[in-house]
DNA sequence: TATTGTATATACCGTTCTGTATACTTTATT
DNA sequence: AATAAAGTATACAGAACGGTATATACAATA
């Protein structure tokens, strides 16, 4: 990828973050990227598709930082107790600054817009891969505790965006546990 | 209050909500009530201030909602048991459009905003109100199971907005229940 | 050296946005 | 009937928006 691109989609995921995704321009963008528009509209062909790919991005390079945390360990059984570990370590690291898919289908509550619809999709991807976890974990209701963990999550990233430092997650991470402890026995 | 200045706040709200704050105009919602400019600007100083009576508005409405769901039973452990039977109730009942200080928070990220600071505020309150029925339920942390079960109340609002009837509310009431008896035993 | 691809600089178009100014109409009260 | 208040109609200012057009600079390659 072209060094330019990465940058744009870089300040890009910054901007959306710091300012909102609606009140943050194309031009706001170009300026803090130290590029042009006709750079950028040669590498996005909107606005609304440098959006999804930032989405993408952001959540790819989430799920490639998670998966490699949660391979250093071989049993199922740690793996989804240590989920809300290295959410709590990523969400409490300086490089923190939101969930993409949340911010967006706040943004875009549209349910017929791209945006949406991404940000959707990311969100039950999301709750598949904790399902698949706890599936592994020989856990017998594997995808309502999927559901309740994700619900933790967003709550959790929500209540952390809303006031940073509000420690949500740790107190996330011990529902958490509390709620695989009970699907475990079950 | 004025007939007009209360379906101008029934019109945003609802717009809001469909549409998303920066995307409402004032033009689209002086239309779709019926009325014009000059007369929103008279009993709304700027947008902004729309927005902060439509967030408080809509909080106290639930509130007042909530209130009185919960003053039907006289046991304070009962209470907060029902907590999230009233919001499943609530999330479920077709007039339910989402709940404004999460949406206001994404679209106004910047912690001096004073509509994001309203909506912490309001998130915070919630948060307190819970903790009280905890707290009187003789629950030995209330203010942690309180940021807990906050955390599947935003969470689940979350999810039933990325996609309307996701059932993801049935889900948080029942680990409510699981977290709420784990803290009561304690 | 000539050519090609990449990026810049800058001006612009049409639209939409919040907010205001001006003038007119309706309604209620005295 | 006179007056005041409330609402309407409409036009506009000034800025920001997404997106495009044109022309220029620069570097690598052939």
């Amino acid at each position: 990828m072209s060094a330019l691109k990465h940058k744009i989609l870089l300040v890009a995921t910054d901007l959306f973050h710091t300012k909102g995704i609606n009140s943050t321009g194309v031009d706001n963008i170009v300026a803090v990227a130290g590029t042009t528009k006709m750079t950028l509209y040669k590498y996005f062909r909107s606005k609304e598709v440098l959006i999804l790919e930032v989405l993408e991005k952001n959540q790819q390079d989430f799920q490639t930082w998670l998966d490699d945390k949660l391979s250093s360990s071989k049993k199922p059984a740690d793996k989804i107790q240590q989920l809300f570990d290295y959410i709590e370590e990523w969400v409490n690291s300086p490089a923190f600054i939101g969930v993409g898919f949340i911010k967006a289908s706040a943004e875009f509550p549209n349910e017929k817009d791209p945006i949406h619809q991404l940000s959707s999709q990311q969100s039950r991807e999301f709750r598949q891969f904790i399902s698949k976890l706890a599936a592994e974990a020989n856990i017998k209701d594997a995808d309502g505790l999927a559901l309740q963990l994700s619900l933790l999550f967003e709550g959790a990233v929500q209540a952390e965006q809303m006031k940073r430092g509000s420690g949500a997650v740790k107190y996330a991470k011990k529902a958490a546990k509390i709620l695989i402890n009970g699907a475990t026995k079950a």
